[in-house]
DNA sequence: CGAGGTACCTGACAGC
DNA sequence: TGCTGTCAGGTACCTC
């Protein structure tokens, strides 16, 4: 479900919620949403009072560190949801992991498909959870510059849309916002990423900047089921140029847009407006 | 490296 | 009603 937008906003909340908050039990209830350790006992174990001292964000990994030395890793992948709730609720049939923290809150980890995973690593010596340390470039980070964007794209026969959800390209983009970001910079998603003008590229880099800060200003986009950790919906769906809107007209153009399988993906783009 | 398929799961919705 | 097929914001793994 969500991609970088989307997570950006979930850890933002659980900043201001869970910082400092130190684990008092946990609750697995589907254990098959633990990546690892194997040991369902020794995940707890670990997390067992431990304080939490930091939450960031990787890509669309959440990462929560706590105060052993040790980082708990989620990712929602598609569906997942963390929600805050007061430990006097019931949980969710889709609940599959309840964190209960001092102060009478309790974190749910909520996955409808059951994608979503949990892994506990070692800060020191930090295991590849699920792909975590073969993440690309932070899009939105300053060190991310336009020529960096260049080098990496340069003799890159692959198709755009292929390259921009490829992880280990680009971190945090995922089918919406590669969608929005080339509809803004005017290229089709099947467009080989050599065939790319000097110009081009650099609209593309700030499309996908633009599009990402967006989605986090306007809390994200639900279409059926995110909701951020207080259970509410994002906005950035009503800023959608192109996704989700199949033989809809064009907003620069008033051609109809196409919705077609690229890279197995839904993609839809405007065919007149993007070449 | 790149493309395409399958798998992991549940639920919503369209069409018959 | 109920069946079938399709689709879904993600990723891993396989083959060619």
């Amino acid at each position: 479900m969500p991609e970088l937008p989307e997570v950006e906003v979930i850890v933002r909340e659980l900043r201001k919620r869970i910082l400092n908050k130190r684990i008092i039990d946990v609750e697995i209830r589907e254990p098959s949403l633990i990546g690892f350790p194997e040991n369902r006992d020794k995940f707890v174990e670990e997390l067992l009072n431990k304080k939490i001292i930091t939450l960031s964000r990787s890509g669309k990994y959440i990462l929560i560190d706590l105060d052993n030395q040790k980082r708990l890793v989620i990712h929602l992948r598609m569906s997942g949801k963390l929600l805050i709730k007061d430990n006097l609720e019931d949980y969710d049939k889709h609940t599959h992991i309840i964190f209960k923290l001092d102060g009478g809150i309790d974190l749910h980890f909520n996955s409808i498909r059951k994608f979503s995973r949990a892994y506990l690593i070692d800060s020191n010596y930090p295991q590849n959870a699920g792909g975590l340390a073969e993440l690309g470039p932070e899009p939105l980070s300053s060190d991310f510059t336009v020529e960096n964007f260049k080098s990496l794209l340069k003799n890159r026969k692959a198709k755009i849309k292929s390259l921009l959800l490829n992880q280990k390209f680009l971190a945090g983009m995922g089918n919406i916002y590669t969608d929005e970001a080339l509809f803004r910079a005017e290229i089709r998603p099947d467009r080989r990423a050599d065939t790319l003008s000097e110009r081009e590229i650099e609209n593309l880099y700030r499309a996908i900047r633009i599009v990402l800060s967006a989605g986090i200003k306007y809390g994200g986009t639900t279409f059926s089921d995110y909701v951020n950790t207080m259970g509410q919906k994002g906005n950035f769906q009503q800023e959608l140029m192109v996704y989700q809107r199949k033989d809809e007209k064009c907003y620069k153009c008033g051609s109809k847009i196409n919705r077609e399988k690229i890279c197995g993906r839904s993609s839809y783009y405007c065919p007149t407006c993007q070449q």
